[in-house]
DNA sequence: GAGCGCTTCCATCAATTGATGGAGAGTTCT
DNA sequence: AGAACTCTCCATCAATTGATGGAAGCGCTC
């Protein structure tokens, strides 16, 4: 449940909501440094002291925003555990990149925000814990990778985590890619669903052995 | 040739070259905005005006910085092509990632740049043009992926990206996936290659009809 | 030592930015 | 009508930041 989030937040029409709304577009497309409290205002409408009057320090508005993404996210995360039951590994595989693929191109700026909080290593990346450990757990035991969230191999997250990423950038990043394969944004949806589930499917539907670490590169 | 860089900056201990060092280190932790040229000149120990005096705008100073990453870069990929050469597509492959991967560890700051310009639509990202196009089609040339530069298929790109990224994320994101997988720095570095190999190799090696999604094993 | 170029630092400016105080405007309740 | 409350804006502050001008130090040649 949004319990977290309150009464004012509900109503889309709310100055709060308003504000949450504008912050959260401008923070994905410009990070955190260089969205000016000012420029929210201005996209909003609104002065300036009405934005302060509403989240107070600049920081609280940027927590509200990723607040409203994660439960986001974890809500996308329970559709893909209700849509996997009983499905094939394959199967399973392909509907959470589907549906992460869908969320995700739906709201760039989630994976904007995402990525911008992993390599931040400055001072305001301890509030916006994007929690990952959840995260990758709860895919690991969506997929049938592990028993439950605590005892996944690190191989095993270590490649969720690289197929995570990869959806994160190729969705993050997509001004900068799509140009680059020549197509268009239909297409390149298709191409990154399709590019994923290329390289994720076999990773783990293949008979690889996952002990043997390679032993250290010769030179 | 490092022709575009000029002669001070051959010498290390040059006060130019200080100052890059001191960036391109500082642009790599933090970002551009930041990063304040203060902040550079106070961790080069000088007065911010001796940072003025030798590199003009903070943007110049950014661009020294991205020119010569990019030429680094360009060097790696030159010295993939030719330890590649007569080898198996497997080995190529393998080569590539390992190669790439120890000068990515050896510079994170080139792995957060990297990404920092990908995801960055506001207005001095034109300036660094990371040129991600030469880089792709010198891989797909290498690997025996495709003929030359020009002619590269939007799936082999895509796997190349694809694959690109994640390297990239697992390098920058050190700090913040390291510590959920609970390993030592040197057994990330393991995990990393071996992510990759183990994703990778099979994409491109086995016997993928790039039309249908893998017809694998049935689980 | 005078002159000159190169390098460095101190002092300072203008613009931006996060943040606040206080004054209105509108509404509701008494 | 008037008190009380909510919401909005104008004016303003202090700190930060990119950038510059000018003076001083240093090494060199004449």
């Amino acid at each position: 449940m949004a319990s977290r989030l309150e009464k004012a937040l509900q109503n889309p029409d709310s100055m709060k909501a308003r504000i949450l709304a504008a912050a959260r577009r401008l923070f994905g497309e410009r990070g955190y440094t260089e969205t000016t409290t000012r420029l929210i205002a201005r996209t909003v409408g609104i002065d300036i002291s009405t934005l302060y009057y509403h989240w107070g320090e600049k920081r609280d508005l940027y927590e509200g925003v990723i607040a409203a993404i994660n439960e986001e996210i974890l809500g996308q995360f329970r559709q893909i555990e209700q849509r996997c039951r009983g499905a094939s590994l394959r199967t399973r595989l392909e509907i959470a990149i589907d549906v992460m693929c869908d969320y995700l191109f739906g709201h760039p700026e989630v994976a904007h925000l995402i990525l911008l909080a992993y390599f931040r290593t400055s001072e305001h990346n301890v509030l916006l814990d994007i929690n990952m450990d959840k995260y990758i757990g709860n895919i690991a035991v969506a997929m049938g990778l592990a028993a439950d969230r605590e005892h996944v191999s690190v191989q095993a997250r270590a490649r969720i985590l690289a197929l995570w990423n990869a959806a994160l950038n190729f969705i993050s990043g997509q001004a900068f890619f799509r140009p680059m394969l020549g197509i268009d944004p239909a297409a390149y949806e298709a191409v990154v669903k399709e590019t994923l589930k290329f390289i994720l499917v076999p990773a783990f539907t293949s008979a690889h052995d996952p002990e043997t670490l390679p032993g250290a590169p010769g030179d």
